[in-house]
DNA sequence: TACGTTTTTGGGAACGTTTGCACACTTTTT
DNA sequence: AAAAAGTGTGCAAACGTTCCCAAAAACGTA
């Protein structure tokens, strides 16, 4: 069973032209009469004439389509980055392959790969957490695939990128709960190999520093897994607790309700005692118990200008040679 | 800049053969001697040949993907439901194509004409609670779009449709709520277009009857937007309020999470005095307060088999004329 | 009228595949 | 020894576009 549709041919022939005529009045090209171009455009509005993608892009030799790889939707900071992006591509007449990558680099590579021999136009991308070595990212970018990074982007990798001021956010989540009394201040946080990771470690250190509270790497606990698994965040919990932490700045969202969870199921008692701030875009945040400050990132936007940022690499007529790396502000918004 | 891959020509020239003979070769066909299949295998494996997809297509006329219409990503739900399509369409090579109603008919409409112009080779489908008028729906499945509808389906359309066993995950959770002592239980559910909202009503019905409750239909609200906007929760939950309910029985994940907020902000002193079960796939569930029970539906595998039933109709030899309406159980998780 | 210009149109190749058909070569059958 | 059957390969068309190039039509000018 098959989808018929009419096709240039068809409407050439009604109408005794050529196809390159008919070709030339749908796409309005200049070198055409006002006359034909009406005659062909009204018959091609009368038969719901719809141009084939598919030969359109063998023919053009690109597919109107960028790859998107995320570790999961279902976490409402990737989707809300996935509403910028296709608020942007549908605009520009792309349209978004997404993939999940579930924190796992052999499914990132796998999806990125499989995307790619599907034709896509460009990619964006968020590494996974367990990522290390981006060789094929590189490989395919040499080749000619436009790349930008959003997110969690390495670190020696020439191409556009958007990151949250992830620096400024933590400095101010880790400052909120000095401000609010706390002293003993842990933080459970990603994988080492995460810019994200390295970034809000420094902004926390930074506000220890700020109000002269040493560092205790012991009190830092990394997740390899970004939390994908909760026995993961139950250790963590289990081996932070007897160092009695009064506060426990997270940083990613996966993580921070993971730790809640992981602290309500192991240690329900103490779960309300302890300060909780972490990076979170979940829009469910105001119903959680124990409430946490959360450090909300502008996931749309940065959805946004990660695509344009894309598309203008598909489209620039010569290779890009400048790259810029976009950072966005957070946003702290406090426990009630 | 664009993208450089060998293709089955260079490969025919590169070896002295016709390009029949490669594209047999690579495809496995049963004409080729053993030894010409090797040469090229080994060959192609060198060059790192990969089959352009598209160039496929347009021969094959067909594009190897499916379109996926969900009201949003960002919902557990839906994002289950997505995983568990995934786990099938790319083991049978497939790719999906996800597009968003945001609960909006003009959307949902504008999504699934961009798809099937997209060339889709089926679509997946679960409806937005605006929706009612689904002749553009028609016209594509009669012009030969195979279509599997899932969670929320229209009454007559024949076609598979996959969905949860409302009437029982409605009635055990009304149950429930009537077994822990509630007998003014109020309703709060979706768009009365919508399936799921009929089915769902009948169960939350049959249980007040068993228990010899009076059903009362003030005590039941619609939304219109299925909880897309806050005020109208709101607006349902302060028309609820004065009625006294001492429990509520909601209807889908948006709104129940809505709701919960909704009750949260407008009355915190009665939000924990009423007792709430509620459909939701949420995996956050544990940390809401107040806390509920909740009816989980197997959206994974929803998944699964409304895109094996998709997938059998696009490969279909011939049209298919038996349809079946698969009735996956829920599971109701008791609040703690 | 004949010529050059400009504007509009058509022919046909190309994008990278798949596949029906014909051909050449082997092998088997009579 | 000739005919029949079986293998493996190549040719060429097709999928629906776009676009280069050439041809035709329309117009202006001498």
């Amino acid at each position: 069973m098959r989808f018929e549709t009419s096709t240039i041919k068809d409407i050439a022939k009604a109408l005794g032209l050529s196809t390159s005529t008919v070709s030339r009045a749908l796409r309005d090209r200049y070198e055409i009469s006002e006359e034909t171009k009406k005659l062909v455009l009204a018959y091609a509005e009368k038969v719901n004439y719809r141009a084939n993608p598919i030969a359109r892009s063998l023919k053009e030799r690109r597919s109107y389509s960028i790859g998107i790889i995320v570790s999961e939707i279902a976490n409402n900071f990737f989707s809300q980055v996935i509403n910028g992006i296709e608020s942007i591509a549908y605009d520009k007449d792309y349209h978004v392959i997404i993939s999940q990558s579930h924190e796992s680099y052999k499914q990132e590579k796998l999806n990125v790969e499989h995307l790619a021999s599907r034709s896509i136009d460009g990619l964006l991308i968020a590494l996974s957490s367990e990522t290390q070595d981006i060789n094929y990212l590189r490989d395919l970018y040499a080749k000619g695939l436009p790349i930008v990074f959003f997110d969690r982007v390495p670190k020696d990798f020439e191409t556009h990128k958007v990151i949250a001021n992830n620096f400024k956010g933590s400095f101010d989540a880790t400052e909120h709960l000095i401000l609010s009394g706390k002293r003993t201040i842990a933080h459970l946080t990603n994988s080492e190999n995460l810019s994200i990771t390295k970034e809000r470690l420094e902004g926390y250190k930074a506000a220890l520093v700020k109000y002269h509270i040493e560092f205790r790497p012991e009190l830092v606990k990394y997740c390899q897994h970004g939390g994908m698994h909760s026995a993961e965040l139950e250790q963590a919990v289990k081996e932070l607790l007897p160092l009695q932490p009064d506060g426990i700045f997270i940083s990613s969202d996966r993580l921070t309700t993971g730790c809640i969870m992981a602290l309500k199921k192991t240690n329900p008692e103490v779960a309300h005692k302890i300060a909780i701030a972490g990076f979170t875009n979940s829009n469910l945040v105001e119903l959680f118990s124990p409430s946490l400050t959360s450090v909300k990132q502008p996931a749309f936007e940065m959805g946004q200008v990660a695509t344009e940022l894309l598309i203008s690499m598909i489209e620039a007529k010569r290779p890009v040679t400048e790259f810029e790396t976009k950072v966005l502000d957070t946003e702290l918004v406090k426990k009630r």
